[in-house]
DNA sequence: CTGTATTTTCAGGTTAACCTGATCTTACAG
DNA sequence: CTGTAAGATCAGGTTAACCTGAAAATACAG
């Protein structure tokens, strides 16, 4: 009669760990407790405990890295979080920024099974809505071919292919703005030193600041018309 | 950046309170820590805070009842749950009795809005796939009309409308023996003093202990060819 | 090579849910 | 009307995740 706890607080600390790893280099712990909203001593005291369980490689001063096993369960979350993310937002047609924070909370109530037959259902997407790639059930994450729109050079076109890392301020703020994945855009103009860039959707300038242009991916780069 | 946490534990009491209120009479804390796995001790500390909370009506000796705000959302957690049970067999194909365990998981990470989505998506079903009510958005439950299986009378035919209340064990015992909602059976005998029933399914004889007949109910009876 | 900023550890504290064992209280059956 | 089983409380304890404040260790930039 008794089902095994919900292990959120463990699952977000290995998803984001697996979120915040550029290649190899181990993640710092500070960066960790930042993105969970969470104290530097009680993300150090869970990095230990992790540990323990070898789920987690820290080496004092350097950060930590994702054993084997450890990847494999964050990969599961992150699976599931971005397969609940498309039904949410293909099929319940529920707002593309909202649907975000909503996976995050069915992402650690969500059986493997259940994802498994979800994936089928709805059709092996390579996907998230905000165009991040989609684990595959053994764990492995093919990084996709996009580059920063920092990249982008005034006057020419791009389409956006990918918000990363998501969070709920800057969805809602590029949902707000039209700045959604798979939207063309042209860049007009960019002021210096990481300032605002002057972009062109559709037949509306909008203007966008350095950080929230960090965060944005895109591909299909053409010389503007 | 911090998202509420699940209130997994508060949200099983008010749904284990409602589905084991028959009527307005209140619910023995015995019932209720029986039901959810917890010592006595456990569950009276519970009550008490859900007292506090204005969540339930505790009269010592007697039981609680559950007051306007704790059935409200007992009703939301409920609803989520069966819609999630839908959606999961009749959509993704999972096994009937396996969807119950997995919805309970899924109820406590469900927003209003995705229920509500859901519900849309899945075209207003009237009952979870194991005959049971789906309650409306405004809370109410409407008592399904179907009598218990231990009335039928040796001879008489009926068929399966609901299973109550759901348990793991029964279901899966209850799929393996094909006695699945649904499906017509005829009472061929009973032994007395509850003793086991005699079924005809299709072709073939099925024993039933009385234990788990005293949770099947049916509707459509008719005299048996 | 040293100083400072980052990182870690230590100490001590909180809260929600659990537990066992023991001791009241009360309802109600006979 | 009373005895006893069922129900409630009390006492004391555990665990996972958090917290603050302060002290120690280390990396690395200049
Ligand atoms: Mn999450
Ligand atoms: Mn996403
Ligand atoms: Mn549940
Ligand atoms: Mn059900």
């Amino acid at each position: 009669m008794k089902h095994e706890p919900f292990n959120e607080s463990i699952e977000m600390y290995l998803k984001t760990a697996c979120e915040l790893a550029v290649g190899d280099a181990p993640v710092a712990i500070s960066a960790l407790a930042g993105r969970l909203g969470v104290s530097a001593v009680s993300a150090t005291e869970m990095v230990h405990r992790l540990q323990e369980s070898g789920l987690v490689d820290h080496q004092p001063y350097k950060g930590i890295t994702l054993t084997e096993d450890g990847r494999h369960q964050a990969a599961a979350v992150i699976r599931s979080h971005r397969l609940w993310e498309c039904f949410l937002v293909d099929h319940l047609k529920l707002p593309w920024d909202e649907a975000h924070e909503w996976s995050c909370r069915l992402e650690h109530a969500t059986d493997p099974q259940v994802t498994d037959a979800l994936e089928v259902y709805l059709g092996y997407p390579l996907t998230c809505p905000h165009g991040s790639p989609i684990p595959t059930p053994d764990g492995t994450i093919v990084e996709p071919a996009d580059q920063p729109l920092t990249t982008l050079l005034p006057g020419q076109s791009a389409v956006i292919a990918r918000i990363y890392p998501e969070t709920a301020e800057l969805l809602s703020y590029l949902s707000d703005l039209g700045l959604t994945t798979g939207t063309r855009i042209i860049l007009k103009e960019r002021a210096p030193f990481h300032g605002p860039l002057v972009l062109l959707v559709g037949e509306d300038i909008r203007y966008l600041g350095g950080e929230g242009a960090a965060q944005i991916f895109i591909n299909q780069v053409e010389d503007a018309s």
